[in-house]
DNA sequence: ATGGTAGAAACTCTA
């Protein structure tokens, strides 16, 4: 089975480029974020005529989530549960006989806005109610956009990024007491090349410096960890014309 | 010293 994740940036401007990856790179499971779409206007036939069934948790502007699954999805649940949030940031469903949670993690802005106050907030409750979801379901995969990079060896320049937001020490430590549920980071359980990373600022042509940061993962339950051979990043829809600042990412899971 | 770019929407906010 393979499982990849895509922050998008926009589901309606991509929308060529999904389908021409889909094709591409055949995954079984999609986890899409920021598609910035109400649910009326999620492109639900050109996902069929694809060959993907989908549900998603969209609104105008901001947000947005979405899973695409090659069966049906089955016992979909939108949002952390008990956490009150307006905004759209996680859908889970069951695919086959894995429970797949898409994340759409707080950007945060800058370090002690209210804004990265919610996205700590935020992150403590997904991790409280993971912790109840694991027990439910062994074979578990949250998969999403957490931006935050993890360790010095995920960040273009470490020391430039010190402190800041995406890489601070209490996002850093909240990713952590994720992992410490007994999540592994797929990307890490495989040697990888030095200097991948997953999203690059459109700005100050960072993609072309590979100015980057790995900020969306693939986390896996300790069952599905076993069951994993090999985890990387797609590169290639961020070098072509009108791109996500974002590049998916892609785990491949044994039967 | 607050730029640089992209997306959505509406003359600004978010990332």
């Amino acid at each position: 089975m393979r499982l990849a994740t895509w922050n998008v940036n926009s589901l309606k401007v991509r929308l060529p480029q999904l389908l021409e990856w889909l094709a591409r790179q055949r995954p079984d499971v999609v986890c899409l974020q920021e598609t910035k779409l109400e649910d009326a206007a999620f492109p639900r036939l050109e996902m069929a005529q694809a060959g993907y069934a989908a549900c998603f948790a969209g609104q105008k502007t901001y947000n947005g989530v979405a899973i695409l699954s090659r069966t049906e999805p089955r016992a979909v649940s939108v949002g952390i549960p008990g956490f009150q949030d307006e905004q759209k940031r996680v859908i889970a469903a069951s695919v086959e006989q894995v429970r797949v949670v898409c994340v759409y993690v707080p950007n945060g802005q800058s370090v002690g806005s209210d804004k990265y106050d919610y996205k700590l907030r935020w992150m403590g409750a997904l991790t409280a109610w993971l912790a109840t979801e694991l027990e439910r379901h062994p074979q578990l995969a949250v998969l999403g956009d957490f931006n935050v990079a993890p360790e010095e060896a995920d960040v273009h320049d470490p020391r430039l990024w010190e402190g800041q937001v995406l890489f601070s020490g209490p996002e850093r430590e909240a990713f952590k007491k994720l992992l410490a549920l007994g999540f592994k980071d797929s990307f890490r359980l495989f040697p990888q090349p030095e200097k991948a990373f997953t999203w690059w600022d459109y700005r100050m042509a960072a993609f072309k410096r590979n100015l980057g940061l790995r900020i969306d993962h693939i986390l896996l339950s300790p069952a599905l960890a076993r069951r994993c051979t090999g985890c990387s990043i797609d590169v290639a829809p961020r070098r072509g014309a009108r791109p996500s600042d974002h590049a998916p990412v892609i785990a491949e899971l044994a039967d």
